[in-house]
DNA sequence: GCCAATTGTTCGTATAGCGAACATACGTTC
DNA sequence: GAACGTATGTTCGCTATACGAACAATTGGC
């Protein structure tokens, strides 16, 4: 790079190389890991041997994998964000009272990042861990979020996401998802219906800390059995009652 | 670094940043950055820019804070790891029998790693998430994991570790904990009784793959009401079924 | 044994990254 | 408003870090 004086190439290329390793490349080999970095073969291999130094990747000599360490890096920030274990108590709370999963999500782009989780049982098709992503334009906790945003700054979220159509029910019209967002701002909390995937509903309020930010969103996902105004009769004031008690918590941290 | 044939500073640096963020320290100023890292101001500062404009970092100015973005760096781990997939629902059906909470980790020095968890209900004081870390020597999951190890590493682990005290119970010393390691792995299970912590028991068992290693191990937490002897009577049976079932999935991957 | 593919190693070189020093900004105190 | 202390922003000469082409060595399949 032409200026050296604030990006450092070497950190971006550390990260790509952790980045390489996916659910359907759990391993790679040297030559593997420089062709998905777009690096040579020996900056992919010196990249490779720092992180074995230091303790995040390991090799049988021939294939590469990450070591647990590599959470490390994102429990920095799980522990620095301090939602996660105010939350999950309250997650259990709600999955207690109406026997359903609950979660806990933050904006990051257009996207969401689950940051807790408590599953009651299974709906989705995929498993949700701490640190999986989905759109925020087709998920309850991603229009909750989007709605405690300047509308300029959510309308430039939303035309500048990909919005896939998972469903006959995804709603991709920018317009249509700010009418949305607009709605789930007067409501205060929102509810999807099978946009993201078939069978599945979620319903999600906005958690804010003490100067009324939002800062995370938490939700109920159920099954689509039902009306939808019966679901929401089932789970929203479970919701609410976490809700206020996490902003409660929120607004008396010292921090 | 004298000889950089295979070691890159500047990721280690750079990775010394994000480790930097903790739960006593949500936020840092760049001076900060500097002080707990050990580099200069103008060196943390290019590294901040830098994850800053990979989407790592964020500052409203003059705080530094990471952003969600790294959690796809341990999800990059977990992603590859391919087991809490596998563990999830068996965690649940474990949660469910027991009324327990229900968790799986892996080795990671002399630590255990928790890479996936059912929360039933609250027995210990910390909040457990993925990516947490307990040292092996005094957890149950960890005996498992020593028990697979060949005998000599495992008192390398043991030796090398700094082996806390942590309750008037718990063993340190690395004769005791050889030998608590090698019952573990004849029986094919372990108890540990409030040794990380007082009130707290728990009981783990070894998950393997198809080649027969042992790639992590699952418990149940519970309290330490009752005698050790009715504990593992409630909750064996329930690792014992999970533990088989997992077996078979991990056998079954093509991998 | 041969060969292709892959990994390991070298080393001259370029430049990425460094950091001391200075400039600027900010907040507090008087 | 001025002065001061603290913090951040910026510069640029320097050099050590990192690079990568080329060659060496290894591995596995046939």
């Amino acid at each position: 790079m032409s200026d050296s004086g604030e990006f450092v190439q070497s950190l971006e290329r550390g990260l790509s190389i952790i980045r390489a390793f996916t659910r359907d490349r759990p391993q790679l080999t040297l030559s593997d890991a420089a062709a998905v970095t777009g690096l040579t073969r020996a900056t992919a291999r010196r990249f490779l041997m720092t992180l074995e130094t230091l303790g995040y990747a390991t090799t049988d000599g021939k294939n590469w994998r990450l070591t647990a360490r590599v959470l490390d890096l994102g429990h920095s920030y799980l522990a620095s964000l301090g939602l996660p274990e105010i939350v999950a108590a309250h997650l259990e709370g709600i999955a207690a009272a109406v026997h359903e999963s609950a979660s806990a999500a933050v904006l990051d782009g257009g996207d969401i990042v689950y940051v807790a989780r408590v599953e009651s049982r299974k709906i989705m098709r995929v498993q949700i861990t701490v640190g999986t992503r989905f759109p925020a334009s087709v998920t309850s906790m991603g229009r909750v979020l989007l709605a405690d945003l300047d509308p300029a700054e959510a309308e430039r979220i939303l035309s500048s996401s990909e919005r896939s159509i998972f469903t006959p029910h995804t709603k991709t019209s920018v317009s249509d998802l700010m009418a949305e967002v607009s709605r789930v701002r007067e409501s205060g909390y929102s509810l999807v219906d099978q946009e993201l995937e078939m069978g599945l509903r979620s319903v999600a309020v906005p958690v804010r800390d003490r100067s009324g930010r939002v800062v995370a969103a938490i939700n109920v996902s159920t099954s689509a059995a039902g009306s939808p105004r019966e679901t929401l009769e089932n789970v929203l004031p479970a919701l609410r009652v976490a809700q206020t008690a996490i902003d409660e918590e929120l607004r008396s941290l010292v921090r």
